[in-house]
RNA sequence: GGGCGCUUAGCUCAGCUUGGUUAGAGCACCUGCCUUACAAGCAGGGGGUCGCUGGUUCGAGUCCAGCAGCGCCCA
């Protein structure tokens, strides 16, 4: 069983193993039955899926290693705990990446066909679409690879038109024109969500509208009420000044309007303008959108370019002049000169030209958020265009009542806030994509002007019998399908044994940039189509970041490749990195410029376990070792302390892992496994590990660290999975009992299980202080490390020198001291007094420096005199002592007279050196 | 313009929900050690007026208000 470790950790050499065997072991699936026959109480999550054509990086490294240590632990407690993984089709994205695959082989879409094109798409999903799956392996996920589903597999297809159907029967889908987001690079409409609006530094200009003629008196009229955006040209004309910050735009002009009811320019609502330029009349409305406060109170109306200006033509009748093709150039709809131009370009010549013709009243530096595609990041176009739409608000009700009433809980909790506040000012959902790739709109045409929305492929209009039918070309958004994943790859809409297992789900983990892409759109569907949320908890992590506080991307080329990491540094070292740094609302930063500095938190426990763990193995060899029961009278302080630390180490553990404080989780049981295990017990034990030992006291050591190592294994096992498994196979067992075939389904440790003993704790503390005060002492002066030193201790509470007298083996361990005497000490030496009273001296004849001893002592007197004047000036005050509880001023109390013992007894030595 | 969050050691951050230990961790730094598990280690050490100003309280890093700086979301 214990063959030679070796004495460094070498991941590479135990994950790929460690990996196969836990799913060859079939540890990663649930079937269904595990819940309905089983009756085990489930715990699912369904992965956020990675789009088909990307490559892992940090942040899914971040993701699906939170996703991994809930699932491990989970699964430990004995839950049927299911992780779904999968892809998603991602239609911008991947159209896109084949789309440039294509432009290298001198081609365009066009060119293909769409038929063809699909193929060729699918040929490339089919050839890398497993790769980041596969990448998740490496990092150690324990997903049900067997359940992998992607968002267009036949099922999840199946799933999307029954959503897009049943909506549509209940009225909450419709198709209209109306003025949406438009990528003139990718050729499709996107959601509000997928407009990303930038602070961008602009211009704000003002133009001049001459009136037409006949209007003089309206002009004067309102000139007269104080209308500040009016006045006469050089010829003699009347003039409105609109602001704009999109110039071009004014060829699509098709009114000006004011505030109903505004004063200065009431004279004017009815009154005709000339459209520089365009060489077209249009007419002056009053509309409520207008804010009579901002500006000149006058707006220019540009219906099928501005979402608001699109609204206020509703109402007031104007009409409306698309003046833009879809890929952002003037159309033909405006005069010849400003045809073909880009929008750039026709912001340029429209300026020039107004700029000639006088029409020009000024500029002012102007700063607003310019929308952006999230896929490509052009300049997003508003657009009049006809397109399908979700009706959202009746979706949004239970959703928002979910987070309301509790069924649903942020974590960190201040995303509630922002869910709510979303969920509160919803807006209808753009769902139609002018792409090729992804679930194709489930409608077809018919000459006779018949509509039809179906389930099954229709063959012939129900209307006229005609078999001219045309499918809408578009296809949805990606997100409509991803919206339905936490029951999609359960097989929905068929009854299926999965669904009723595993529906609803837990825990949502993933980044907060997605909540309303995705996580609130899930919410509403679970709602809609299952009368419940998909999940309960949603847990948002924070984003990945590089030293300098940036986010990782591959356009600033500071990411992190997490498989290298995993290479150099292995898999656990890797998670226990992140997960240490995962507090909770906090960005993980990783310096990529030192990768190695990076991980070495993550790279130094990993091997501190695995030595530690080697350390042991080897101590305890062959035999076979007893239980805790039969060491029982034998357990040394030791012993009964590391047991109670353990039992602290695991409640500590599964209340951190309850409430998502993954970096407390991590490093509580890093300051458990390497503070306590390896500093003090390891040390400790060293000596009765030995052949020489004796015999009851090996035993109670053997069978208490087998209990010890066992446990910091299983609690370190979610995050760190590897070395621990590796290791946790290895380590002996009392004959008889009871042992799974592999950690990653051991019982999740109960604190209860664990002997606690606070009397243990405090005498052991007792032997710490001690140990830390003479290495103290010993370091100042020089004493070497080898050297064996005679300590005297005096006082402390009862049955202290006993207790270190039965330490004496791991005094001489852990801090060469070779002789423990009683009494007062004679000659010249160190002195110290510990917290709990006790006076140390290290006679140090010959070594010492009195004069620096004394200042080193005068100094510590200093220090505890501080802290008594502090403590002293609480009790003093009458207030302190009426109004705080009895408990904190007793403590108060003690604290004062340990600190004047201890401060009062230095004081005398010190006299005693001084006199 | 509206909303939210952050500011604690050289760096990255805990601690604040529920006010009361001598304010912690990792990394970095300094000193001494290749002590038979581990130099990816061991032992010891330095380093913080908890952004500023007020308030509440017997007591504030923690609660409240204002200010400053930084960041995010929405329009």
């Amino acid at each position: 069983m214990s063959q030679e470790l070796a004495p460094r950790l070498d991941p590479r050499a135990i994950e790929p193993a460690r990996y196969r065997a836990w799913h060859e072991g079939g540890h990663f699936h649930v079937p269904a039955s595990a819940v309905l026959d089983e009756g085990r109480e489930p715990y699912v999550i369904v992965i956020p899926p990675p789009n088909v054509t990307a490559a892992l990086h940090m942040g899914h490294g971040l993701n699906n290693t939170v996703q991994d240590v809930l699932i491990r632990w989970r699964r430990m407690q004995g839950r049927a705990a299911l992780w779904v993984p999968g892809t998603d089709h991602a239609g911008i994205a991947t159209q896109n990446v084949v789309e440039r695959q294509l432009a290298e082989e001198g081609l365009h879409r066009d060119d293909l066909g769409r038929e063809r094109f699909v193929e060729r798409v699918w040929d490339f999903v089919d050839e890398t679409g497993q790769t980041i799956l596969d990448q998740l392996k490496a990092i150690g996920c324990s997903c049900d690879w067997e359940r992998t589903r992607f968002t267009l597999d036949d099922d999840l297809q199946r799933a999307v038109r029954e959503v897009f159907v049943s909506l549509y029967e209940k009225g909450r889908i419709y198709r209209g024109e109306y003025i949406i987001n438009w990528c003139p690079r990718c050729l499709t409409a996107l959601s509000n969500e997928e407009a990303e609006g930038t602070e961008t530094q602009g211009s704000l200009w003002h133009l001049r509208y001459p009136l037409a003629e006949g209007f003089e008196d309206a002009a004067q009229a309102a000139a007269d009420a104080g209308a500040e955006a009016i006045g006469q040209l050089d010829d003699g004309r009347w003039y409105l000044t609109v602001s704009t910050t999109r110039p071009e735009t004014m060829l699509g002009d098709t009114g000006v309007a004011v505030y109903p009811g505004d004063e200065r320019y009431e004279a004017l609502v009815g009154a005709m303008v000339e459209l520089p330029l365009a060489g077209r009349t249009i007419p002056v409305v009053a509309d409520r959108y207008v804010d009579p406060d901002f500006g000149s109170g006058m707006v220019k109306v540009t219906p099928a370019h501005d979402k608001n200006d699109f609204e206020i033509a509703g109402r007031t009748d104007l009409d409306i002049i698309d003046v833009m093709t879809d890929d952002a150039h003037m159309a033909d709809t405006v005069p010849e000169p400003y045809r073909g131009l880009d929008r750039l370009d026709a912001r340029k010549a429209v300026l020039k030209a107004l700029e000639e013709e006088g029409l020009m009243a000024g500029r002012e530096d102007y700063t607003r958020s310019v929308p952006h595609c999230y896929r490509c990041d052009t300049v997003v176009e508003p657009r009049l265009s006809e397109q399908w739409f979700v009706s959202m608000k009746p979706l949004a009700e239970p959703a928002l009542e979910a987070s309301r009433d509790g069924t649903i809980t942020f974590t960190p909790p201040h995303w509630q806030k922002v869910y709510e506040h979303w969920m509160e000012n919803i807006q209808d959902w753009c769902i139609s994509r002018q792409l090729w790739w992804g679930h194709r709109i489930p409608v077809w045409y018919c000459d006779c002007g018949e509509e039809i929305v179906a389930r099954e492929d229709p063959t012939a209009c129900p209307e006229c019998g005609s078999t001219e039918l045309r499918q809408d070309p578009d296809v949805l958004d990606t997100w409509f399908s991803s919206q339905l994943w936490p029951f999609s790859v359960f097989g929905w809409p068929k009854e299926t044994d999965d669904l009723e297992a595993f529906y609803p789900g837990h825990t949502m983990v993933t980044a907060p940039e997605i909540l309303f892409f995705w996580v609130a759109r899930m919410i509403m569907m679970g709602y809609e189509f299952q009368g419940e949320a998909p999940f309960t908890e949603v847990y948002l992590h924070g984003t990945v970041r590089d030293i300098k506080g940036r986010k990782m991307s591959k356009s600033l080329g500071n990411g992190i490749d997490p498989l290298k990491v995993v290479d150099e540094f292995g898999a656990d070292a890797m998670r226990y990195t992140i997960i240490s740094q995962c507090a909770i609302g906090t960005d993980i930063s990783l310096d990529h410029e030192n990768v190695e500095s990076a991980f070495a938190v993550g790279r130094n426990f990993a091997n501190k376990i695995w030595n530690a763990g080697r350390f042991a193995l080897m101590s305890l060899g062959e035999e076979p070792v007893m239980t805790l029961d039969d060491v029982a009278g034998d357990l040394a302080l030791e012993d009964r302390w590391i047991l109670s630390r353990v039992a602290r180490a695991t409640a500590q553990a599964s209340d951190g892992l309850e409430r998502f404080r993954l970096h407390e989780v991590a490093e509580g049981l890093y300051h458990h496994f390497w503070g306590e295990i390896c500093d003090w017990y390891l040390e400790l034990v060293k000596s009765r590990l030995g052949g020489d030992a004796e015999p009851a006291s090996r035993e109670a050591a053997r069978a208490t660290l087998v209990v010890v190592l066992d446990a910091a294994l299983r609690l370190l096992h979610p995050i760190m999975p590897f070395v621990t498994s590796e290791l946790w196979a290895r380590l002996p067992w009392p004959e008889g009992e009871e042992r799974v075939d592999d950690l990653i389904v051991a019982e999740w440790p109960d604190p209860d299980d664990y002997p606690a003993s606070a009397d243990a704790e405090r005498r052991m503390g007792e032997v710490q202080s001690l140990v830390v005060g003479v290495r103290k002492l010993r370091k100042e002066y020089g004493v070497g490390e080898g050297a064996r030193v005679a300590v005297y201790v005096t006082g402390g509470p009862d049955g202290f020198s006993g207790s270190l007298r039965a330490q004496a083996g791991a005094l001489e361990q852990l801090a060469r001291i070779g002789e423990l005497a009683d009494g007062p000490p004679s000659g010249v030496g160190a002195n110290a007094v510990l917290e709990n009273g006790a006076e140390v001296f290290v006679p140090l004849e010959g070594v010492i420096d009195v004069d620096r001893e004394r200042e080193r002592m005068r100094s510590e007197v200093e220090r505890l005199e501080g802290l008594v004047a502090g403590v002293q000036k609480r009790l003093a005050n009458e207030q302190f002592v009426e109004n705080a509880p009895d408990e904190i001023v007793q403590k108060e109390r003690d604290k004062a007279a340990q600190l004047e013992e201890q401060v009062g007894k230095l004081r005398s030595k010190l006299q005693g050196l001084e006199g």
